[in-house]
DNA sequence: CGTTGAACCTGTTTGC
DNA sequence: TGCAAACAGGTTCAAC
């Protein structure tokens, strides 16, 4: 379910109802896809949560041992959250049955429990130190909204790599997913299987405005519920409304009415239109010519 | 460096 | 109707 913005909307919805609350006790059920459970077991209980943030698709829940109060700043450590697919992280009353597939309950001290559930367990979820904090933020690629389109083109330009999967890779850019990662090829123009090192200037300038632009639009319609994407009110997206290519296969192109198409690039699926985004010229891995 | 395919796990949809 | 295959918002790892 989740990328940036999906994160980003249940983050904001978060900080709305967390900071401040203090961690009672917790209860773990499935632990294979945590770090270190028994650290999350140890340590939590008694924490404070100073307030929520996101770095790409994770959500780092600032934790301090003191009683100030707490503005978010200055975490003496934090839980951290990644979704994977079918992810979900909200705060239930504690008298309201657990979903199913409910692997973490963490009691709150306001009668609420702070809930993660997901039925395929592609998730993460783990504790860091304050000293482990820089480490693991440095391990993700600039964040598309509030870093420079010179840094952008500086991690992309004259890689020779497919621009999805650069476009993919959370080393590179922090957030993009699937679903923005094709809508925003669509804006720029550009082929999923063109090479980083053969994008023009103005291409390379394309995409990141198409990025940019994606992503906010995404973030202001409450992110894309694709399935079961839900924010920390239960409520879904509506930006799938507004997806131009994404599980559009067959149907016409916003823009020219050609039919989009539907293709493997990096290993996933890839919705383009073939006559607004130009094949490259040497097609990588193609079978044996006729 | 880069790419591909498989693996991880469960649920839903599609096809025969 | 029933069963099997395909597919899914993600990441990681082995192999080449």
């Amino acid at each position: 379910m989740p990328e940036l913005p999906e994160v980003e909307i249940l983050v904001r919805g978060l900080n709305r109802s967390l900071p401040g609350r203090r961690i009672l006790s917790v209860r773990l059920g499935k632990t294979d896809f945590m770090d270190n459970p028994a650290a999350i077991e140890r340590e939590l209980p008694g924490l404070k949560i100073a307030g929520v943030a996101r770095r790409g698709k994770y959500i780092v829940l600032g934790l301090r041992l003191g009683a100030a109060d707490g503005d978010g700043a200055g975490a003496d450590s934090a839980l951290v959250v990644h979704l994977g697919m079918t992810g979900h992280l909200s705060a239930r009353p504690a008298g309201e049955p657990p979903a199913a597939h409910t692997h973490a309950q963490f009691a709150l001290d306001d009668g609420r429990e702070l809930r993660y559930t997901d039925p395929r367990r592609f998730g993460r979820i783990l504790w860091l130190a304050q000293e482990a904090l820089p480490a693991f933020r440095n391990e993700i690629g600039i964040e598309p909204l509030t870093t420079s389109e010179s840094a952008f083109s500086a991690r992309i330009a004259g890689r020779h790599a497919g621009i999805k999967a650069l476009l993919l890779n959370q080393r590179v850019l922090g957030g993009l997913g699937n679903i923005y990662t094709d809508e925003s090829l669509w804006r720029a123009r550009i082929h999923p299987q063109r090479l980083a090192s053969r994008l023009k200037r103005a291409e390379m300038r394309a995409l990141w405005r198409a990025i940019r632009r994606v992503l906010e639009a995404a973030i202001r319609s409450g992110g894309s519920t694709v399935s079961d994407y839900r924010n920390a009110d239960g409520q879904p997206g509506w930006f799938q409304l507004r997806h131009r290519v994404y599980q559009r296969e067959g149907k016409p192109c916003f823009r020219c009415r050609s039919n989009i198409r539907r293709i493997v690039v990096a290993g996933r699926s890839s919705h383009f239109c073939p006559q607004c985004q130009r094949a490259p010229r040497k097609r990588r891995f193609r079978g044996p010519t006729s």
